[in-house]
DNA sequence: CTACCTGCAAAACGTTTGCAAGACG
DNA sequence: CGTCTTGCAAACGTTTTGCAGGTAG
């Protein structure tokens, strides 16, 4: 089984991205707790290792240059998490407008129906699609009662 | 028919706004010209008439909450736009990665094949949906070529 | 050894706020 | 007339940049 920082330098590797601690340390936060982060939680938490608030900036900058990581966002905030690596993949985040929580929404069956609209409107736009954002607002589970 | 003083004046009122030059003029933009204008694109085209930058800000955040307008995001830029007065309303964007100009997308059926994706989401997520935006990423038909 | 990367601090950017003056009804 | 709104400038939080020193290969 791959170890950790063997996965984190394979991916480093794979997108010809020169290696170094902090780079690691920041991918690595990304595949050991999955989930989006805003750019200064990312800070935060790595902060004790002493990296400092540029580095943060500049790596996810390029990392998502680079196709490892996407940014959502939802108007106020700006998220990162790890990107999916199929043909026009589909992302779907939930945003309750009154607790304002976002969470991640991964419905396998879900998103076959949304990658079936996604097709016909690629046919009719008359483009070529790469990913498709889904930022869905409401109420929820808990919210709504 | 009617007149587009009136048209806003019965925006305004229509949502207990008080009237004001600054509010209609603002208003009236969205309405003469429908598209997604960022803050200090309002800013710039309004200045001339002596509008000030604080109150583009005010006047955006409070058409919004209001909803009367609504904000779009790509993660960059903020961008608001009329907003729709049906129930669920789906808003579709293309925005294309090479030129990175951003798109409106309308199609009625292409709408509707997402609403019905949106219903079963619903359920499925146990949430109550009020709106969804969606941002396409890819290569428009200019760029693609 | 060379090129690239880092942390720091300063700058830049978009957005919000306090305030005195002005407009609305 | 009192209340709400405005423009200005200053403050704010986030993101970017210049630079001197450090690290990877």
């Amino acid at each position: 089984m791959e170890k950790r920082n063997e996965c984190t330098r394979r991916i480093l590797e794979e997108h010809n991205i020169m290696h170094t601690v902090q780079r690691e340390e920041i991918l690595s936060l990304f595949i050991t707790e999955p989930k989006h982060y805003k750019a200064d939680e990312v800070f935060k938490l790595l902060r004790c290792k002493g990296i400092g608030i540029a580095t943060v900036y500049r790596t996810l900058e390029m990392f998502r240059k680079c196709g490892v990581i996407k940014e959502i966002s939802d108007g106020k905030n700006r998220f990162f998490e790890m990107k999916k690596h199929e043909e026009k993949s589909v992302y779907v985040h939930f945003k309750c407008s009154k607790c304002g929580e976002i969470h991640d929404y991964d419905d396998v069956n879900a998103l076959n129906e949304f990658a079936a609209a996604v097709e016909s409107t690629e046919k009719k736009m008359d483009v070529s699609i790469r990913d498709m954002n889904i930022l869905i607002n409401g109420l929820c589970s808990k919210c709504k009662e």
